[in-house]
RNA sequence: GGCGGCGUGGCCGAGUGGCUCAGGCAGCGGUUUGCAAAACCGCUUACCUCGGUUCGAUUCCGGGCGCCGCCUCCA
């Protein structure tokens, strides 16, 4: 398969370092703050990735990380007057609370910067060794100049930076560009012990240590979103390669923002913004299809009018796979397997969901010709729609029946309903269909049967 | 100001040097139906602008206009 790589900033066939392992490094959050909707595109983004990888056959190592510790987590503590675990915690239980419902597959490790000190020190007594740092009074900083390749990533010269700083630059960096690698705890700070004294980590320094840590000292792939390529990303090669010599990251993977415009993204104006609020109003699937309909590195704009079409374009996916059986079968039609050779073709081609949704509309209008015909390829073309769902990630198709006496209640309602109408007593019959969709109910009557679903 | 990206029909959103120019939503007209829903069939509206390359450009190149991201913590 191909994918864009930052780096080259160009599509690459992708080629792992180790036969068909692959390594891969996913920023994560820095837990201050409920996850939102552009921090689960990132994450679903890895996750669509990682699941088309495994798919392919790969065996993934998928790394997401917690920086749970930094400047806004202290700063938040202070303004609650909670510990700061307790800040870090909070927004890192909801950040699982997202990913469960969101059916993003779990990481195979979730390291956490605070959890990783030893190595972090490790890291930066090596990049003093080595001159690329210095040590002002405690406070270690990364020596941009020394590094030759600086701006390789997000395309930016020193030059430009030093004319673009917009910053006043700490009193004890030598150079504005100089990042740091590990903080000085002032006052009241929480601090740990190191060679240093009493300090914190920088704000690059703990996934450099963990990618290396868990994947090697160079890894696969390393992705997050776009507006982590400056500084964040390109401090990690910095640091990263200065200190093994290697290469850090052989492909660069990062989407796309999330935009709010028209409106002002804030809780006053009641535009919903965390993952959780939304997720009150729309299913996981919908959600999932508003961010996959567009290509991952495109820009997104984010509305409510946008989310409403895209619920309308999943019900017509919705309410296909709802129908008939619910079996599934094996697919052994040459002509049906060529709609997953195309799946393939598509997904292959730097993870293109917009063409693979094309793709599923066409089956679903397939499928359902053939469902109203009777014909048996209406199973076929489901269990493909399935399979493809699946592989992104979606989840959860079956009728939503809340327990077995709901089911039973419901076919006996049905039942007596049916009565009425072959009775021609509409009135009544369609006051239970209308009773029942204000429960949330929707009755459909079919040629041959009547069916229910849940919205 | 610097770097990068984008500008497709009412809205969203793929894609391509020419062959009906994906797909979804919305709208309109049918079929079906007791009605509704679902489904199916059909229809309507494209490729920002100005030049250039070309037999031919929405697609390639250049200018212009407009929009966005990054340049500061940020997915």
């Amino acid at each position: 398969m191909r994918i864009y790589n930052t780096l080259m900033k160009k599509e690459e066939e992708f080629k792992p370092l180790k036969g068909n392992k692959v390594g891969i490094y996913f920023c994560g959050m820095t837990v201050q703050d409920s996850p939102h909707i552009g921090h689960l595109r990132a994450f679903l983004s890895g996750d669509i990735l990682r699941r088309y990888l495994e798919y392919r056959g790969f065996e993934v190592t998928y790394i997401l990380n917690f920086t749970d510790i930094d400047d806004k987590i202290i700063k938040k503590s202070w303004e609650e007057g909670v510990d700061w675990r307790e800040i870090a915690q909070r927004y890192e239980k909801e950040y699982f609370e997202v990913e469960k419902s969101m059916n993003i597959k779990p990481a195979s490790f979730y390291p956490r910067a605070t959890q990783h000190i030893e190595e972090i020190l490790n890291l930066v007594l090596k990049l003093e060794e080595k001159k690329f740092a210095y040590n002002v009074e405690g406070n270690v900083w990364y020596d941009v100049s020394k590094f030759k390749h600086y701006g390789k990533l997000s395309g930016k010269s020193i030059d430009e930076l030093v004319e673009g700083a917009r910053i006043e630059p700490d009193p004890t960096k030598k150079d504005p560009l100089d990042f740091s690698l590990w903080k000085k705890a002032k006052k009241k700070e929480p601090y740990f012990y190191s060679p240093f004294g009493k300090g914190r980590p920088g704000w690059h320094i703990e996934c450099s240590a963990m990618s290396m840590k868990y994947l090697g000292e160079t890894v696969d792939i390393h992705g997050g979103g776009q507006d982590l390529i400056f500084p964040h990303h390109e401090n990690e090669i910095a640091q990263s390669e200065a200190a093994t010599g290697k290469p850090f990251v052989r492909y660069w993977f990062h989407n796309g923002p999330v935009n709010l415009r028209g409106e002002k993204m804030s809780k006053s104006t009641g535009l919903f913004f965390r993952v959780l609020d939304v997720l009150k109003e729309y299913s996981p699937n919908v959600l999932k299809y508003f961010l996959l309909k567009s290509h991952y590195r495109s820009p997104l704009e984010y509305s409510r009018e946008l989310v409403e079409n895209a619920k309308s374009a999943w019900e017509r996916i919705d309410n296909f796979i709802n129908k008939g059986e619910i079996r599934e079968i094996e697919i052994k039609n040459p002509e049906t397997k060529e709609y997953i050779k195309k799946f393939e073709e598509y997904m292959d081609d730097d993870l293109n969901t917009p063409r693979v949704f094309a793709l599923i509309f066409d089956l679903v209008k397939r499928g359902n010709l053939y469902y109203e015909k009777g014909d048996e390829k209406f199973l076929e073309i489901k269990s493909i729609v399935l399979l493809m769902l699946r592989i992104l990630g979606f989840t959860d198709f079956e009728r939503k029946i809340e327990s077995k006496i709901v089911g039973d209640l419901l076919d006996i309602i049905i039942e007596i309903r049916q009565k009425l109408r072959e009775e021609k007593r509409f009135d009544l019959s369609d006051k239970i269909r209308n009773d029942l969709k204000n429960l949330g109910i929707i009755i459909e009557d079919k040629k041959d049967k009547t069916s229910y679903k849940f919205v």
